[in-house]
DNA sequence: TCTGGGGTCCTAGGACCC
DNA sequence: TCTGGGGTCCTAGGACCC
């Protein structure tokens, strides 16, 4: 048995509706507004929700489609990722200010093991430096982020949601039960749509009902790691170390198409691609893998994947498109296809030497790792541009020929819009992160 | 008008080996 | 003649997370 952590060392940040207030911070005409972030297609999911547009009911996951039923005058912005990942970074280095051992789940939430580095922390100090850390990361950012602590990770996030948004709580040590079991099991890490409506049909409702079953029953019910792990849980047993080094297990792209495809050629085209881009990725990455998955999803939703593992590590392009391409040919596609997906697992760091890749007489061409280039410039809504008169701004909206940009930024008041033709060669992408002067990056 | 994309972990069955 | 038994690798699918 380890230990049981007797101090409120552990602590869980959790940024709030993370890109839906970057977007709101650099878009001062937006702050105040419902704003809502992801797939802006025909087939686009939620991936935040402003505050302001969860009023209207629209959370994560949900069909764009839906989301802009709900609310039709919502801003709905196709996410500004390289932006992201800089506040992220930003975020995780204060964090790692606290403690060295700095968990990231994503990029808008991290576990920190203050224990690391000292000990007697109890709930007062916890609070002083968790207040001190939002501060910070408010200067630093202009977000706001919820920051819970607790004797376990599990404590821990469950305490940071507790008080959404710019919320502060610190379980005080002893009392975790007296807030676990009152609680919905869906509340609990790893309980989610399947789990519950199987304890609900076993009369299991709160985690005391949970704690209240013998284990063996669980395992029955659940198998035999998550049952044993839900009972812990349900108990506040919960000693998972804080994990800074995390190794990538696998590498994948996928896309899903705005039609159902059934071209043969479309999806080999498309298989070539991605497998670049994962080639790009491994290689960024100093990795290689032998085992290579071809994921694709049917019109009706259904998913399959096919794999194969290959005698060696590779990394190269040509490799993957080529093994890709095998699998893909023993799927039966006739029926239309809605989501290619092409990945690599069973990651070791670097390959050597390609000792496995396809030879030259293969059919493969060296594909190239971007799409091309389309003939009409696409402008994505949210997208930061800049014109050579009026300056830096964002995307608006486009369409029938035009382009709506407001000219505004995150240090300027809410700005003007004009609507320029989409080819207006005054009009250029503008970089989401401007390098800070003299910061790392040049070497 | 349905349902993204990037991951992790677990399970189960079959092959294969000793 | 009544058919071991465990370990590892591989493949496919599913649940879950943000």
């Amino acid at each position: 048995m380890a230990a049981v952590r007797s101090e409120p060392s552990v602590l869980h940040l959790d940024l709030d509706a993370f890109f839906a207030a970057v977007e709101q911070r650099d878009k001062p005409s937006l702050r105040g507004k419902p704003v809502v972030v992801g797939g802006i297609g025909p087939r686009g999911v939620v991936a935040t929700a402003s505050y302001e547009a969860r009023a209207f009911g629209i959370g994560s996951a949900m069909p764009a489609t839906q989301a802009r039923a709900l609310c039709p005058n919502a801003a709905f912005l196709g996410g500004r990722f390289e932006a992201y990942r800089a506040v992220s970074e930003i975020v995780m280095g204060l964090l790692r200010e606290l403690s060295p051992a700095v968990e990231p789940l994503s990029l808008d939430e991290a576990f920190a093991d203050l224990a690391v580095t000292d000990s007697g922390w109890d709930v007062e100090r916890v609070r002083t430096v968790a207040a001190d850390l939002k501060a910070a990361v408010h200067d630093a950012t202009g977000l706001t982020a919820s920051v819970g602590a607790g004797t376990s990770k599990l404590i821990a996030k469950i305490a940071s949601d507790l008080d959404k948004p710019d919320g502060l709580v610190v379980v005080e040590p002893g009392t975790e039960l007296d807030l676990l079991h009152p609680m919905p099991v869906r509340k609990l890490w790893t309980v989610g749509p399947a789990t519950a409506e199987r304890l609900r049909r076993a009369g299991v409702h709160t985690v005391a009902d949970l704690a209240a079953v013998d284990e063996t029953e669980l395992v029955g019910l659940l198998g035999q790691a998550h049952g044993k792990l839900l009972a812990r849980l349900s108990r506040g047993e919960d000693d998972r170390p804080v994990s800074p080094h995390r190794e990538s297990k696998s590498v994948s792209v996928e896309d899903t198409f705005e039609r159902d495809v059934v071209e043969r050629a479309l999806l080999t085209e498309n298989c070539d691609r991605m497998a670049a881009t994962v080639s790009r990725r491994l290689r960024a990455a100093s990795l290689s893998g032998r085992t290579v998955t071809v994921k694709i999803r049917r019109h009706d939703f259904q998913s399959h994947t096919r794999s194969t593992t290959l005698p060696g590590p590779t990394d190269d392009a040509r490799t993957i498109a080529a093994t890709a391409r095998r699998l893909l040919a023993e799927i039966d596609t006739s029926d239309g296809i809605r989501l290619l997906g092409v990945g690599v697992s069973g990651l070791v760091d670097w390959a050597q030497e390609d000792l496995f890749a396809e030879d030259a007489d293969d059919e493969v061409p060296e594909p190239a790792p971007e799409p091309a280039e389309p003939a009409v410039r696409r402008w994505t809504p949210g997208q930061d541009v800049r014109h050579a008169v009026h300056g830096d701004g964002w995307v608006q909206g486009s369409g029938v020929g035009r382009v709506t940009v407001r000219f505004e930024t995150r240090w300027t008041p809410p700005g003007r819009i004009r609507t320029f033709a989409i080819d207006d060669p005054d009009l250029t992408e503008r970089p989401a992160v401007v390098p800070e002067s003299g910061a790392a990056g040049a070497g």
